[in-house]
DNA sequence: AACCGCCGCAACCGCATTTTT
DNA sequence: GAAAAATGCGGTTGCGGCGGT
């Protein structure tokens, strides 16, 4: 496949974007929508490639933005989706409304990822400090996991010192065999089974449930990208509800 | 006041993926 | 089904602001 030429190529304006050419682009985009980023920049008469207008617009002129103050809450969020997804921006900025994967990103490596090596470095001597006055007490292999009723092991990482304030539950991916998809049919024994074991409280029966892994299936979320959403969605509702094995730490 | 180094953020680049022809 | 075009994504860079010396 034959690349297009980039834009200092084609003459065009790179680097920070003026007042007055947000303006033209806003007042283009609410006027004619984005449908085609690569026609847009002529149609509107801004020296900028498509690819240009797309970024500015969806990472900092969309009208639905929120932009800096990133609140506990969402940093807690991130750093539980980056336990879950990885380097998925993206993804993580689908779940949070109004971030973009590019101040996600950002946030991440220039505030979260420091405060984690801090935490880290602690925590690490704090440990170096057990192991050296008892050193039977910490089993590596078991110690920050936790069993959740036969549905496999949650890793558990610890409150950091101050600035994360709770428990980070990540969902270690062994799916057990009720939610695979195989055993996923119509069969109401099947949900009535997740129910009982693991019920989120505003689902209120055999059909909800099934409608709610219907539609996360939709999303693609299970038989892709080994459910993680799916696995996401079930430990978020089930946070915080009475028998939830997570809130006993 | 001038210089320097660090930090945060916006924007770019190149590759991957999806959509259109 | 193949090729081309468009869009999306994640890594990286460069610049401006700020604090320290």
């Amino acid at each position: 496949m034959v690349r297009a030429p980039c834009c200092d190529k084609m003459g065009l304006k790179k680097g920070p974007w003026t007042p007055e050419e947000d303006q033209i682009l806003i007042s283009h985009v609410q006027q004619n929508g984005h449908a085609n980023w690569r026609a847009l920049p002529k149609q509107a008469g801004l020296l900028r490639c498509g690819k240009s207008c797309r970024l500015r617009w969806t990472n900092y002129l969309r009208p639905d933005i929120k932009r800096g103050n990133i609140s506990k809450e969402e940093e807690e969020t991130i750093i539980r989706l980056h336990e879950l997804l990885g380097n998925r921006w993206s993804a993580m900025a689908a779940k949070l409304p109004g971030r973009t994967d590019n101040e996600i990103k950002n946030v991440w490596h220039t505030h979260i990822k420091k405060k984690l090596k801090n935490y880290q470095s602690t925590r690490d001597s704090k440990r170096q400090k057990i192991r050296e006055s008892d050193p039977q007490s910490e089993n590596p292999n078991i110690s920050n996991r936790k069993e959740i009723n036969g549905f496999g092991y949650m890793s558990i990482s610890p409150q950091s010192s101050g600035e994360l304030s709770s428990v980070t539950y990540s969902p270690v991916m062994t799916t057990p065999d009720i939610f695979k998809p195989e055993n996923f049919n119509s069969s109401k024994s099947t949900f009535s089974e997740i129910r009982k074991r693991f019920l989120p409280g505003d689902i209120q029966g055999d059909d909800d449930l099934k409608t709610w892994f219907e539609m996360d299936q939709e999303l693609r979320c299970v038989g892709s990208d080994d459910g993680k959403d799916f696995w996401y969605n079930l430990f978020i509702k089930a946070q915080g509800l009475p028998g939830f094995p997570g809130d006993v730490i």
